[in-house]
DNA sequence: CATGAATGAGACTTCATTCAT
DNA sequence: CATGAATGAAGTCTCATTCAT
């Protein structure tokens, strides 16, 4: 059961079995992706899986044990690819300041970029947090060290208070993040699933907002608060 | 869809059979919180719920229409009495910099008060984040508009920058609360569910701080930011 | 999950509920009998029984814990009633010889009876001999305690010999006794079953022997064995 | 179901590609009665059979026709080895009651020589007796056959009565020895299988008999019954 | 011949919902 | 109104068998 990764032949990059065992991992990987942002976890049903990455039912479960091990298994594979991007997006800034607008910036590219994915990680993978979260903690865990890494290298350097601990600032920061980008991915047209009905606006800032001007504005909130500078 | 309501024998008479109707109905909301708290929406089964409310399984279909009419009149139910609360709250408060702290502080405040309503309300009222909320956008909205409106006077009154429009610095400021809430919520021992092991802490500010004192960096977040003031 | 006895409510003999659930549950019992017997365990499909029961599929996990637990409560049922017949029939003997026959008697007796339940407790309940014999253990032990008491009265009254002792006699009996349940009930004609056509016979003692005649050749071979008595 | 014959290629040459062929195939039964014996029929996978032998899961399609089919094939192998090895005994004893006692003597050191095989004929291949008694009815019948021919010629020399016909007293004496290798191989200690405790003694003579010594009162309860004899 | 990845039919079991009492 | 036994649709997962390499 064992998943060989695509150079555990050690062969160069010409399509060996081992990679043809990791492309249709992969192919069944993307195709749970996009039926469990459509349906949801729960309703997902493997054979839909299948069926949309094209292979038998029973295949499933040649790449994976079973349905949660799916779940937890593209959890990590996204995560994976969040935290890379993070990284190496606060990697290349030098400020605390800019690092922290490299995190929120890179992190909203993410979301345009891969919508699908963004709702699997922001949405369903919710379906019980408290059951994900426990897979989840080492990987999210990772994300919020970064950011919290980056709040702590501002109150060091002084430039940033201290008031609020790094850790607890990184995930109220997180915070802004998520539900920004849960709004923005439920706003989206995304055809009628379900027979449902588009329900009304949630509110004012509801529906088909500029996620990306906004991501500005969790920046600025972050750094400068609310209250009017006096020296403004 | 339609939620049966406790009045729609017209009565009102106290201690009359619309009273019963209306205790029972009470009843089996609170079982299912519980049950929807300890287990997830989707393992939730409709006679563990029946057990707990100490009524036959038929008996719950003579309150609700199905499973998930029950899930959307809790989430109402519970709703009601938040934006109760946090509407209080901020109506007791004078100024916009005094109600935000209200607000932040009411909700709070109900969290460590009522944990199993806010953990169904915060973890398991997202497992399909897109069904709920398609249900949840009127009472999630009001408590949005009660947030934006605080933050719309400050504005008004010159005390608050408007660079960031305010239903969104109100759907921003919702999301520190609302990953506030999820941490702590997963953070509390609740004996060992479901037999799985507690998996080790996601970050440094994960299991068992004190809520009451993070709410006060939420309100220093966001009224002064990150940066330090000079005249500070 | 507990089954109560028809006698739970300590009624009369009325119909009760609860004897409508003893009712239903050897309804669905005596339905896997026949299902069992006719397909064998494994090939039995559980909605075989349930139709042959004239219930719903999902009203067989109502009475027993899942398909083994069938089998094994089929096996403890027709156990007890085989127990109790040979019982009776050693109790109503005076001396260990008549003990014996009685023994004999009453069990091939019981073959000819309800062969369907023979058919199950003799063929189809070895299909994992080892499976069903930790779980036939103590009714199956029960019966060989019983006829190995008969043998050691013979025994002590001097009227047979001790050679061998009276627990293996009394298994080697009973394998005589199985094998030629065995060998009629396999000889029955039980229309074409599963398509398959009949074997030709295996031997000459095959097919189509008078059981009761035979049950006197398993009392004569026990009792004066093979050899030519010089009185005799 | 025709049973596919390592020497369908009429070569016969030592050495050639037929006899790497009938090894590998005496390889797939000799796992295959592994398997059996430890899972049992049903329970045993295909792949497990191959990995036991150390060949790719379709190999074992190039050897047998499908599953059943190896299980038949198991049975006519170690049946056919069976039968030698009895007729040997018996055509190596000058009486018929050392033939008696040469066949039940060969039997037992069957069983204690190769006691994965004994347990596959005696218990594993009685999964559904019906449909393994009509495939081996032939060989089966050849042994009883052998068996009756002993007592046969012992009645026909007026040594033993002829109250009981030679072929069900074979099958009586069979239904004996069947016995006593079942409760000698189910006795035996073979490792904490399937993780089920084991279970209590069926009786007084369960666990841990000398078989030898019992095949013993094999003899002499058929011989001589359990009457004493007066002159005796 | 050998391989073993893929197939897909099929069974057990669960559980929301109904309805006769 | 309340009950809870019964229903039966539906989904996950297994595994014998095939077939392209």
């Amino acid at each position: 059961m064992t998943v060989h990764s695509p150079e555990a032949r050690g062969r160069g990059a010409q399509g060996g079995p081992a990679d043809d065992r990791a492309l249709k991992r992969e192919r069944i990987l993307d195709a749970a992706e996009r039926v469990f942002a459509q349906r949801g976890f729960f309703a997902a049903k493997v054979a839909d899986i299948a069926r949309e990455a094209g292979v038998a039912d029973g295949t499933i479960y040649l790449y994976f044990k079973n349905k949660d091990d799916l779940l937890i298994s593209l959890f990590e594979s996204r995560m994976e690819r969040v935290n890379a991007r993070l990284a190496a997006a606060v990697a290349a800034a030098a400020t605390p300041r800019a690092q922290l607008d490299a995190f929120i910036r890179a992190y909203v590219d993410l979301i345009v970029e891969q919508p699908t994915a963004a709702e699997v990680l922001t949405i369903e993978l919710r379906q019980s947090a408290r059951f994900m979260r426990e897979y989840s903690a080492p990987r999210f865990g990772e994300l919020l060290r970064l950011l919290a890494g980056v709040i702590a290298a501002g109150q060091a350097s002084g430039e940033w208070s201290d008031a609020v601990p790094a850790p607890h600032a990184a995930r109220l920061i997180w915070g802004m993040l998520d539900e920004l980008a849960l709004a923005w991915l439920l706003g989206r047209d995304r055809g009628g699933r379900r027979g449902r009905k588009p329900p009304p606006a949630a509110d004012d800032s509801g529906r088909k907002f500029d996620i990306v001007r906004a991501a500005d504005w969790v920046g600025a909130l972050v750094t400068q608060g609310l209250e009017r500078r006096s020296n403004a």
